[in-house]
DNA sequence: AATAAACTCCTAAATAATTAGTAGTACATT
DNA sequence: AATGTACTACTAATTATTTAGGAGTTTATT
């Protein structure tokens, strides 16, 4: 394979997904209404996202009348703490306290504060984002 | 245009980067055989990259004999600034304490630390990443 | 009933990212 | 001198990402 799929999502699909995250679920045009506030993007377009994000496992898709309604199946936690890992693990060289350091390398903090940090950024990188 | 360049280095260049800021400066069969230790890449398709990274600026060439020395124009930390810069444009919203407070969402730490880590985030964004 | 509106489905197309082959040239070695 | 080695330059191909148009269908409105 030339390229692999992204495991995270793509800014696209980011900006889609926010929608689902406020609203819960939302049609395709519920979804074009929203975004083409801040960027003008065809209906075509948005479906076309939600069809490749659907495949993904993204959303779930359900029939409403005509329409399709859809809903997220990654919480906005989850979503956050996986492109979280993806960065430490291509900027950071998968090392979190990299990242610690990184953050607080012009603060004035001592080592057990930045021991702390790097286990929180761990477990953000770990947990499911129940929370 | 259908998709913009990426301002950020992607995940192969930031691999061939990584080689570049560990040797200072490195030639097309220094990054292979460094490289080819975890990932076996073809020596032209390290070539074809460090082209790439040359027309984006992040790399300057120089002649050394027949072969070109690539040395970075960009810092690993400014790197990682414009990384994490991305990261919280795209899945946090743009905003600095919605990342902090993922990152501590399952520490119990004050509105203090919250508002001190903030702050670094802030930090790194912005500076030009000279430490 | 005819027309418009709101959808879905399928197709298409541009550009980025990733990977690598081939041809050609310059240098080194037998 | 011939052959191999080490490069560069150019070309190519695949898949992902991003964007959208057109055909066709179902529902709503004149």
């Amino acid at each position: 394979m030339a390229r692999p799929t992204s495991t995270i999502l793509t800014d696209a699909e980011n900006r889609i997904m926010e929608v689902l995250w406020k609203m819960g679920e939302a049609s395709v045009q519920n979804v074009v209404d929203t975004i083409s506030i801040e960027k003008k993007q065809a209906y075509t377009t948005i479906q076309t996202f939600l069809g490749i994000m659907k495949d993904k496992g993204f959303v779930e898709q359900r029939k409403e009348g005509r329409a399709f309604i859809y809903r997220p199946l990654l919480s906005r936690s989850e979503a956050r703490s996986q492109a979280l890992k993806h960065l430490i693990g291509s900027a950071f060289g998968g090392s979190s306290s990299a990242l610690a350091q990184h953050l607080l390398k012009d603060s004035d903090i001592d080592e057990g504060e930045l021991a702390a940090l790097e286990q929180a950024i761990d477990a953000s990188m770990n947990d499911k984002g129940q929370k």
